[in-house]
DNA sequence: CAGTATGCTAACCAAATGGTCAGCCCTGAG
DNA sequence: CTCAGGGCTGACCATTTGGTTAGCATACTG
């Protein structure tokens, strides 16, 4: 890894260093001497090819999602983004959970981008047949983006569920990710009694 | 709202203020002047109450995590946790999304608990017969919880994708939720083509 | 009344942070 | 050779941060 890293040009080095610190630590509590001095160079280099700390993060935020979007398989469709996500490297998921939290500008038009792929993708199947309609096709689609991005900001607490060491380990990534499609294929419930429920709570609410 | 603070003892009004910030901003991004000055006491009145600045945030987190537990039902199978949650106020989930996030010890106490509770009722729903047999019931598990705690992660997200203004606007919640217990009822995919093709990937994977 | 705990503050401190600046070193062009 | 420009650094700076301390006021207790 070390050695690999040798023959990239300190800037990239630099923004390399600072993805991974950033992803496994988040953005605040990174200062930039850490980031410099794991890099292994001055500080001042930091700012001087970067400007601000700031300009740091989103040249993150750049790489990370070009990294996304020109993923293997030009294609958003199929499984929608999941895969790319998949075939991203630990430290790469890491920071994209963060950036989806602090809400970055950059992170919100991926996940747009994402939510709209995946609404014509959703769309398509429904129109082929082999994709349930929805009462609530918007809501649906932002629901099932959410849940695919999930584990990202989760990957801690759904690893120790799993019992698996390592957050993003492969293994478990394979296993939660299988219990996904299982559920989007079969459901969770085996009868409408929920759903009922749910409207019943809804009515009544709504006649308050 | 600041008239039903003024009851409150000043130690009870800086740790409100400190949930509020730090569930908007996150914690490191908050200093203790900030939530001092808002809270309308000096800065070293926070730490003779708190000692340090974890020491507020452990307060927050206690607090919060009371809230959830003691909710309104005593009993966290229902509708497992998540009527809890849509009963919190809005800083509360912030502040609860963040702590997932941040995993604090407690926090991650707090989602292994609803991970058993949660567990148990679903086993007892597979009994019972109105919860679907799985093939990996801890997987299932763990991604139901993840799926159902995602929303206060994603929240801006969520309600920008929905077209919402406020993040965290009761009537996008129902929207979402009603859309996610549509998904667990009848599933996203029509047929088992999705989940046959990725068993098909993975098994080529194995090969690999 | 004396004494003492408690809520509270202003002033202060050391450390760390993001950012600036002057200048060194090295390569490549004239 | 010269010299210009980019990569790179050490030293410096203002600001902010979490945390400490001494002390004030108020209220309860003997």
């Amino acid at each position: 890894m070390r050695s690999a890293d040798d023959d990239l040009t300190a800037r990239a080095r630099i923004r390399n260093t600072a993805l991974e610190l950033f992803g496994a630590e988040g953005v605040n509590r990174v200062s930039l001497r850490a980031v410099a001095s794991r890099a292994g160079v001055s500080h001042a280099l930091v700012l001087h090819h970067f400007a601000t700390k700031e300009g740091l993060r989103k040249a993150c935020d750049d790489h990370v999602i070009s990294l996304v979007r020109g993923g293997p398989e030009a294609d958003l469709g199929d499984t929608a983004g999941l895969t790319a996500m998949l075939e991203a490297g630990a430290a790469v998921r890491r920071y994209l959970g963060r950036a989806f939290l602090d809400g970055t500008p950059e992170a919100a038009a991926l996940f747009d981008e994402i939510v709209e792929a995946t609404g014509r993708w959703l769309e398509e199947g429904v129109g082929e047949g082999w994709v349930q309609r929805s009462e609530d096709p918007r809501a649906r689609t932002a629901l099932y983006v959410t849940w695919l991005l999930a584990p990202l900001a989760f990957g801690e607490h759904l690893s120790r569920a799993l019992g698996v060491s390592d957050v993003h380990d492969m293994e478990a990534m394979l296993r939660f990710s299988r219990a996904g499609i299982e559920i989007f294929t079969r459901g969770v419930f085996a009868d409408e009694r929920v759903l009922t429920a749910w409207d019943a709570v809804e009515k009544e609410r709504g006649a308050r």
